[in-house]
DNA sequence: CTGTTAGCGCATTCAT
DNA sequence: ATGAATGCGCTAACAG
């Protein structure tokens, strides 16, 4: 109260020690009486002492800082991955510094360089495709980088996710044992979303392998949403190509897509088969649970740190985590 | 390249200069020659020379960090906020330090201990509900505070957000216009949102204010959720009140009811009419659009960070900034 | 337009 | 179990 940035000198003055054993008392580190420990405490509580990381940071050359690049939080993928990397960093001691490039690495660039300055023991970030600047800053140093979601190129350092190749193929041989024949895609901008583009070429990989190819796609500008997924499943149906199952890139494109059957007095599965990607909780609850595949977003924030965290270091070898991803049968496929 | 971690000595070492004009070119500050400019900027990157922001700090005793404490991720409504935070601070150089509390005054409580040690200009946090410790810290010194969501109490420094106690009357006034009578209610977990309780007191309120009451209502345990509105929904028609309308604590819950109602072949707005609560997206994309109230999220993010950064200094006076809501007319009531 | 001098608040030696 | 001296990397306040 008296004082709104005493500093460890004013503390040490009041209670009447060194600088150095007031650190100690606040940093619980070496032997320390109980008397003295007393004294400090009262002090910092008498001064409303609150530490400097600045200062302490600069004097021990080291952060407690993970910086955190992620692409978006409107896509509700990205704070499920955050929840994961909080779990990951609870007492730990450690604190996120998070920044939001909205898909673009130019903007991961601009976050990142700032993010540097303040010297964190590890970067994460995602997916593989960073400017050449952005690439020499994380390289260079010895600092640990973790590049989420995706398996699929090879890492910096470490990369956790899935192979959203694998995820495309899988998908279509689902549907093709199921019994489905006439394949649409409904998507949403694949140059920002790498990842979808992946699941695409995967999914077309795997109808190959059938001899079964994608009858009739549309792809919405923009990012996914349920809106966008209901829009383009009219636009998709009404190319006339007769589809007898829809795979859409992820689950908020395939919930506005069941929204469209429901509108339009389709009903789903018997007249047309939907499919998504994510295994979202709003799907699950629909009358007709979503046919998708789960990727474990939460597990994919939580390894990454457990893995940066236990290696301070980096390895001479990269590293590659595959979380995985099942099938989660529903009812609209 | 060379260095991992050149310091500005070594970066005036190499152009020739002293430290402090290289300073001014990183700053930008003051007047410097074309030449040195150059030959500044050339030894910066030959060294890949990053700043020390702890350095910094520690010298002008100032950060660029704005502190922001969220209740949750999982609620699509707090990265909305979150957005307009960032789109506030775009451009200021200020970065946010975000933490997720998890509803908890002690998780705020210990985020903010956390934070503070980093000196922010400001801190952004969410309602009235803090500890004793966390109000001292927030009250003691000069730096600006921001409590967001609610306007319904005295702020610290700054509130922005929505009355929520009149966003329940007029809840309750709209429906009761429409000619409803029998009012059902479905809610999640008051203790840890406070604001769904002050919204339930405003409905109960207007509806006294027409001699009407709540018929039924059901609270679920645990947070707010589309499967939580479903569970719930279901739980109080079980109840045989047969209101024939219901409101919900949000969109969350209402999208919940609605899927219900799908499932269970009930009528929407014929045999029963529904009403949300903050005009998500999804809600707008059902087959029938969601009757609810608009919560303005991203401007409440927006709006603070301005009104804080515009006036660095705490102004003697607390202000209340009301950012409004509106009725979505919808189709389900 | 550029440089010199002095710290910012703390933690790491090495003593005692 | 405690303390003294020193410097982390940078910037403010003055010079020139």
């Amino acid at each position: 109260m008296t004082n709104a940035n005493a500093t460890l000198a004013d503390v040490a003055r009041l209670a009447g020690v060194s600088e150095i054993t007031v650190s100690r008392v606040v940093r619980n580190l070496g032997p320390i009486s109980e008397n003295t420990r007393q004294k400090v405490n009262s002090a910092i509580s008498k001064l409303d002492y609150v530490p400097n990381r600045a200062a302490g940071m600069l004097a021990s050359a080291g952060s407690n800082l993970v910086a955190v690049l992620l692409p978006s939080l409107s896509n509700i993928v990205f704070p499920e991955v955050m929840r994961g990397i909080a779990e990951g960093l609870r007492g730990t001691g450690h604190q996120p510094l998070i920044g939001v490039t909205d898909y673009d690495p130019l903007q991961e660039e601009a976050l990142l360089t700032s993010f540097m300055s303040w010297r964190p023991v590890a970067v994460i970030t995602t997916g593989f495709e960073h400017t050449e600047t952005t690439r020499r800053m994380l390289s260079s140093g010895r600092i640990r980088v973790a590049e989420l979601m995706d398996i699929d190129s090879q890492p910096i350092d470490l990369a956790v996710g899935l192979s959203h190749r694998s995820a495309g193929q899988v998908t279509s041989r689902h549907l093709a044992d199921l019994g489905y024949r006439r394949f649409g895609y409904v998507g949403h901008d694949w140059t920002a979303d790498r990842r979808a583009r992946l699941r695409y070429d995967g999914l077309v990989e795997g109808l190959a392998e059938r001899g079964l190819s994608i009858v009739a796609e549309t792809l919405n500008p923009g990012p996914s949403s349920t809106e966008a997924g209901k829009a383009a499943l009219a636009t998709l149906l009404a190319k006339g190509a007769a589809p007898d199952v829809v795979v859409f890139s992820n689950d908020d494109m395939a919930v506005g897509g069941y929204f469209h059957c429901l509108a339009a007095g389709i009903e789903v599965k018997r007249d047309l088969a939907l499919f998504g990607f994510n295994g979202l909780e709003i799907g699950q609850c629909m009358p007709a649970p979503l046919s998708t595949l789960r990727s474990n977003r939460f597990l994919i924030g939580k390894q990454a740190v457990e893995v940066l965290l236990s290696t301070p270091k980096r390895p001479d070898e990269t590293q590659t985590i595959d979380t995985g991803f099942e099938i989660i049968v529903g009812k609209t496929a």
